[in-house]
DNA sequence: TTCTGCCCTTGGCA
DNA sequence: ATGCCAAGGGCAG
């Protein structure tokens, strides 16, 4: 006889607007999977996720409501708090998109993608895929990520299926640049290796940066090897609640180019940065994720 | 200070 | 199929 399995499931009643397949597959995380099937119910296909260490699957079961089920067991409410934080349902999103949707451009896109919503990700596995973005893709960025989580994270289990953690930092150092290469990383590999022994070492509290000013906290960021201004805010906003941080990439900086410089030469990137805080304001990240990932929606 | 070329590979697309 | 090239930056010079 098998053991029986060691699971939690429940639900989430949710009051405000959540699209689980638009924030999850948006390109905020990068080890969220999907059914292929819908199931035929109506709700919508299971999203595969491992957050907090746990393998979680997730679905909406109506309007109002998500249905999770997640493996190893948790705590009654734990699962719950755990969800509410990872989808942000703490903030008050109501005043953010009012905030933000000053701009019409944000106003546009807030209006076509109400449900999509910024995620809480862990800041050690935010770091590293966004370390593994440089110069990259997102099919690529969630091979790496799955390949460093298969061959380095342990094991976990659900309704058959199984997926792995995402590996320590003591694990990542140890298996050093040239198992990161082999993985598929190229020259992302010592930036990798060298950020993890960093963090294993103890020479920077990610969570820390937290309760420090967005500024300071960035600075910190940029002294890791493979992290610049950009992926210094994606860490911070998509993980460290520093909610004015705004990413600048090719794609970003194309559009606020072409739609707040019309035929003009578009400023530097720290310079468009300055730019952005001063227009958008102190929810300057809600913004980009209006703006950028609800465009890439459209496209897909 | 600002700007250029290079870095590993993989996907995406003619 | 095959070849080309851009790809969600960072870094050194």
């Amino acid at each position: 006889m098998t053991a029986p399995p060691d699971m939690s499931t429940g639900r989430l009643p949710i009051e405000q607007p959540l699209d689980l397949a638009a924030s999850l597959h948006s390109g905020q995380a990068h080890r969220w999977t999907r059914d292929s099937d819908a199931g035929g119910d109506g709700n919508g296909p299971w999203h595969w996720g491992v957050i907090h260490g746990r393998l979680i699957k997730i679905r909406p079961n109506g309007p109002g409501e998500l249905e999770f089920r997640a493996s190893p067991s948790t705590a009654p409410d734990e699962m719950t708090s755990i969800l509410e934080s990872y989808f942000r349902l703490d903030d008050d999103i109501q005043s953010i998109l009012q905030e933000v949707a000053g701009d019409p451009q944000v106003a546009t896109m807030v209006d076509r993608h109400r449900g999509l919503r910024l995620l809480r990700i862990d800041p050690w596995e935010c770091l590293i895929s966004f370390i593994c973005s440089a110069n990259s893709n997102i099919p690529r960025i969630h091979s790496n990520m799955e390949s460093m989580a298969g061959n380095l994270g342990g094991p976990l289990s659900l309704d058959g299926e199984v997926r792995y953690l995402f590996p320590t930092p003591q694990r990542l150092a140890e298996a050093g640049e040239g198992a990161l290469r082999s993985l598929g990383l190229g020259f992302r590999a010592p930036y990798v290796a060298k950020t993890a022994r960093i963090v294993a070492d103890g020479h920077l509290d990610l969570e820390s940066l937290r309760n420090m000013p967005y500024l300071g906290a960035k600075a910190c960021l940029e002294d890791l090897p493979g992290v610049g201004p950009k992926i210094a805010d994606c860490v911070l906003l998509h993980s460290l609640d520093k909610l004015e941080a705004f990413p600048i990439d090719v794609w970003v900086r194309r559009a606020l180019a072409e739609w707040y410089f019309p035929g003009q030469k578009p400023p530097p990137n720290r310079v468009m940065l300055e730019w952005a805080l001063e227009h958008f304001g102190p929810y300057a990240g809600y913004a980009e994720l209006y703006l950028f990932h609800g465009r890439r929606l459209e496209k897909k």
